[in-house]
DNA sequence: CTGAAAGCGCTTACAG
DNA sequence: CTGAAAGCGCTTACAG
């Protein structure tokens, strides 16, 4: 029932090898053959079988995604369906397939082993946040072309593909300044964390160059989590912070929350900025200002990257800084500001 | 530098065949060798190359998931996200990895194509939320072995994994009539969604029960975005129902936030239910009461009985509908019922 | 520009 | 219980 290379070629009146050939774009075909060739894969709508083709070339045309779960579930935040649903696309668009593996901590080792040596993926991408990740490390041993989401400091030959943390966390202070905020709070993310450390790095910066003074009661350490960024507020109120910049619309939106709930008002008691720009951050009650990630960017970059890899093998490590842009909403009292001006 | 079964056999001291046989299980082999063997492999970490494995046998260990997006991204709501995780849950307890594709409409042709015919997939998972739905027919045409995540109910050749919607909104419905609620709403899903068109027979079949006059007015229909839940909460509010039963969580929340934004109380002057029980439903505010869906179970019953259909053709349509369950919260006013008890 | 042939790394009758 | 051999459907030097 279903078709090979042979069938085609016979239909076509030639060889197998002059098949593959044209299925594959090599050149040393004549035009006549090439045009009688498609029209029989086109009428056929012929699809070679993959496994062949993989065991034949080495290449699958297969991409690994894999996502570790670590302890508390990030499924819960919507970055991480935006963030496949971006891959996703991106390789839809460059004709590749993508192999999903949710790295949970019981199945890790089995699973690592498995999608480095199935033979069946031609690269991974590795959403990986935390230092000292093992699969990283894993896929650092062997010669599998990888690309990582979120750049690891301490690594100095992983390619990546990052959006600038940095920055993202200095825009936000320096708005937040400029909103007439003098005692900014933040809700950190956990020390292991890069997108943490980053945001936290910016943070301190953005408070020296505006010469305020860095007091880390107005830190407060959380894992990401609703539950976590309500905590986190929590404890933050009794040091009365005017402003807080929390590592994620998630938590943002749970500190508006617990403010709420001690009957404090946002943005006029204390300003928030989030970060991400997720759907929901439009959708707060007050909608929320926040750093917004260019989810698509990183998806096709981190796709490109990786098919370059692995078309080119690299030397030396590559990497992609994007841009965070600030989204100026109501929860740190633009209105009032521009009634000011 | 990769290693194969021939090193495997030269090491261990006999034939390829007798490796392939161990790593398969076939019952052929001496105790002796079997055990020789096996030490080999496990001290080399061999993996048998899946290329190779599935050319030969056809048999990959692969399962497609596919997830239409449609033109509302259903990624906003952290369903599909939990589904995906107790899929890939599953799989990996199985020994199974999973392809992923989340079928745009601007890529579903040649995607469906891709998928039926490049030999590298066992079965499929679709996870198709509406009738007619195109690719469901595609599958069917092929010979893969397939398994849909919701019923349908003008099919009856095509295997599913359901919940069972039809009781859990009847239960939703009778909880709230004893809560002393009598003009009860329901945020329908589109009607050509199954999940809706299941929970609204529910719905209209529990008033019947309860001698409850069905009221049109009182069923808006809705696209399970907090967008269309708010604005479905907006256009109820003329008709004073004094209960809301939301098609999800996402869509109670924000019929919540509808009725705050509008000057009415919930539980004290409208009291709602949703339906999934994300994690989302315990932090509203009020916490809601909710129908649970049993995820982690749709995850494993359609992961399980793919791999059935696979290992065991079938000749009958099979189905499996998982129970729902009445979670109470305080959205519908559950202490002022235990006051009053 | 084209085809015959070898080979990718497995599985699986077949023969013993 | 075990091995030699054919075959899965492709790709890719090699020869012409």
């Amino acid at each position: 029932m279903t078709l090979t290379l042979e069938d085609i070629a016979r239909i076509a009146g030639c060889s197998r090898s002059t098949v593959s050939r044209v299925i594959n774009g090599d050149v040393n075909v004549s035009v006549s053959t090439r045009q009688r060739v498609k029209k029989v894969i086109t009428e056929l709508n012929f699809q070679p079988n993959l496994a062949a083709r993989g065991l034949a070339s080495g290449q699958t045309h297969i991409l690994g995604l894999i996502i570790p779960l670590g302890v508390v579930s990030l499924f819960t935040d919507p970055f991480y369906p935006q963030l496949i649903q971006s891959i996703s696309s991106a390789c839809s668009q460059r004709d590749y397939s993508i192999m999903l593996w949710l790295a949970t901590p019981e199945f890790e080792r089995r699973m690592i082993h498995q999608i480095l040596f199935n033979g069946l993926i031609d690269g991974v991408i590795v959403a990986s946040m935390s230092l000292n990740d093992s699969i990283i490390q894993s896929l650092a041993e062997s010669k599998l072309p990888f690309v990582a989401v979120g750049r690891n400091p301490n690594d100095e030959t992983t390619c990546y593909v990052d959006v600038d943390n940095y920055n993202g966390a200095r825009m936000a202070i320096e708005y937040l300044y400029k909103m007439g905020r003098r005692r900014i709070a933040t809700i950190a993310g956990p020390s292991d964390v890069i997108v943490g450390v980053d945001r936290l790095r910016g943070y301190k910066a953005a408070l020296a160059e505006l010469g305020l003074p860095y007091d880390p009661s107005l830190v407060v350490t959380s894992d990401f989590s609703d539950e976590s960024g309500y905590a986190a507020m929590q404890k933050l109120i009794e040091y009365k912070p005017d402003a807080v910049f929390a590592n994620s619309d998630v938590m943002a939106v749970a500190a508006i929350r617990a403010l709420h709930d001690a009957g404090f008002s946002v943005p006029e008691d204390v300003a928030i900025v989030g970060f991400d720009d997720i759907t929901l951050a439009a959708r707060s009650t007050p909608p929320l200002t926040t750093i917004r990630q260019p989810i698509d960017l990183i998806g096709a970059g981190v796709v490109n990257m990786l098919i370059d890899l692995i078309e080119h093998p690299a030397t030396a490590q590559r990497s992609l800084v994007l841009p965070t842009e600030l989204i100026i909403r109501s929860s740190c009292g633009e209105d009032l500001l521009k009634n000011s001006e």
